[in-house]
DNA sequence: AAAGATTGATCCGTCAATCTTG
DNA sequence: CAAGATTGACGGATCAATCTTT
């Protein structure tokens, strides 16, 4: 064999364009949502605190953003925006004057249910060319990969 | 079974569950590979542009943006930043008065060897959890995806 | 006119510091 | 003091408008 690599660098390699070719997919998927789901009137990480909203009704502002992974500075200013839109209203905790509870609104459940659709309709487009059983397999791996990084996230973290 | 949905609608479930967990992984990894380069001294957004030099050596800067699928505004600004600190040079292309050739310094390309060894390091971490066959897997699914990312695009953006 | 880059306005993301309430 | 939210400063992303060069 005329391999002078060691084993863990090949390994090391055939991992990084895995990586290279997945994050390239992620990002020109997330930006295909986001366009369609802008052009219907909602940026998609407005979208994806609709959807907390709508799955777990009124939540406090620090649970949807350790629900969605980012941090407490974003979820302060896109809630800020989406009051300004009318989208959401805030409201003081009765039960803890620090919290802040966030609603959505009528017109922001109008506008979640019309943009919701299109995003459901994009992503269906882009993984139904998988077929069930390459779709099952996908998310196994997507879980086992999830798991692994939360380990890692866990060293970083701690 | 009691289910009373047509079947394109449990396919277009299916879809959106799936793309739901890829999405959360990504976001996940992506925060992770930032978080270490940066630690580094490098924003990922920055190692992908000293990336592109690596692979191709000196490049317009239109052709990074291009490469990388960002906006053209996205590039002036990120690097105007990597020649604030040093990382890059723009130089007018000598063919071409309109268009801007960007160059790597040395200081950028000591920070580049250093982060990139990081960065490779991390994403090792991460997938080799899958061993070569689900790695080999993972890359055609993604690749099929990206195909068809790329078909639904061109819809978009025609 | 078309192509390449920059700029303006704005949103979403980070970290670090601050204020308020428990 | 600790917890929850806001604010400041900034990087990186979008679109749309502008300026220069071909």
């Amino acid at each position: 064999m005329g391999d002078n690599r060691p084993p863990c660098e090949q390994a090391g390699r055939d991992c990084v364009d895995v990586a290279t070719e997945f994050f390239a997919l992620a990002h020109s998927l997330k930006r295909m949502v986001n366009a369609r789901c802008r052009a219907a009137g909602l940026s998609y990480a407005r979208v994806q605190v609709l959807h907390v909203l709508d799955d777990r009704g009124t939540t406090r502002i620090g649970d949807i953003s350790e629900h969605l992974d980012v941090a407490a500075r974003t979820m302060t200013s896109t809630i800020d925006g989406m009051v300004r839109d009318g989208l959401v209203a805030r409201r003081t905790d009765p039960r803890d004057g620090r919290a802040v509870l966030v609603e959505m609104t009528p017109p922001g459940r109008a506008t979640f249910d019309r943009v919701i659709a299109i995003r459901d309709a994009v992503l269906a487009e882009v993984f139904a060319s998988l077929g069930p059983d390459d779709r099952d397999r996908l998310l196994e791996l997507v879980r086992t990969l999830a798991g692994e990084t939360a380990k890692a996230g866990e060293v970083a973290g701690g």
